[in-house]
DNA sequence: TGCCAGGCCGAAA
DNA sequence: TTTCGGCATGGC
């Protein structure tokens, strides 16, 4: 593969373990290695080796969007030191040990998570791929068509009837309401960055269909709000599954980025699958 | 075919 | 405050 025209950064992540852990819906594998996300309305091709990430796009555009979006200059190891406590924890932090929190935009991450709501990983992505095609602005890639998702405004303007092709169920109800939310103002991404984290949860939820769970993803995932998620809720989740020793839990600034590799530890060892 | 999915709402207890 | 049924639909 020609990587020429790519930008090169040394590997601070995973890429595969970043893109596949549930906090996106919208990456394509096109090979081993070899990944394509859509954002900020554009195409950017990932290809990651042993040492080196590299993207398709500009060394301004790394600057200006991607250094931000994979939340490349945090230390996740100090973050990992502080999370562990039990080998519960260490088992759950070396799982996904290459894991970056994404920070998405935030309307496509809102309405990204009312969409995840009670419902499988396969058909989110399905439901959010139709929305795009359907909704999204074209972008050509290597002769291939790709989509944007589409605004809060555009989705605004749309009606049940006109959302009816996803198959999403009582969820387009909650989108359209918080699509036109956003666009009147009662869900301002602007006053809810600057609000503590107990205000902004608590705003976020006074909407229909933005239960505790869609708030923290939003939060975590699309405000780039870092504690965000509750580690506590998530190791009693956790435990329900766990019959180890869940005692020692640390509620530190960072710790809600580990609800990833609790989630998945716990989800990929079928730890407790057989009793419940 | 039947169970369940990274929930939320609203009513009842 | 907690519990529970209903909700649309399709993946497995």
């Amino acid at each position: 593969m020609n990587l020429e025209n790519f930008y090169k950064i040394p590997k601070s992540f995973s890429v595969m373990q970043t893109l596949d852990c549930g906090q996106c819906f919208r990456f394509e594998k096109i090979e081993e290695n070899n990944y394509i996300i859509v954002a900020h309305n554009r195409v950017l091709e990932l290809v990651e080796d042993e040492n080196y990430i590299y993207l398709s796009c500009t060394p301004s555009e790394y600057m200006e969007i991607w250094e931000e979006y994979f939340d490349v200059n945090r230390d996740y190891d100090a973050i990992r030191t502080d999370f562990i406590t039990d080998d519960f924890t260490k088992a759950a932090a070396d799982f996904g040990s290459g894991i970056h929190i994404l920070k998405q935009e935030e309307w496509e991450a809102l309405a990204s998570f009312i969409i995840s709501q009670c419902n499988n990983i396969p058909r989110i992505k399905n439901i959010i791929h139709k929305l795009s095609t359907s909704f999204g602005q074209e972008i050509i890639y290597k002769d291939k068509s790709y989509f944007t998702f589409p605004s809060a405004t555009v989705i605004a303007k749309l009606s049940l009837e006109d959302l009816a092709v996803l198959k999403a169920g009582y969820r387009s109800e909650y989108l359209l309401l918080a699509a036109n939310a956003v666009v009147n103002g009662d869900i301002d991404f602007k006053a809810l960055k600057v609000m503590d984290l107990p205000t902004s949860r608590k705003k976020i939820m006074e909407n229909k269909g933005i239960g505790a769970k869609v708030a923290d993803c939003f939060l975590l995932f699309g405000m780039g709000k870092m504690d965000a998620f509750p580690v506590d809720t998530w190791m009693k989740k956790a435990k329900k599954f766990y019959s180890g020793d869940m005692s020692g839990e640390k509620y530190g600034k960072y710790a809600g980025i580990y609800q990833q590799y609790i989630f998945y530890y716990a989800k990929e060892n079928k730890i407790g699958n057989t009793e419940s």
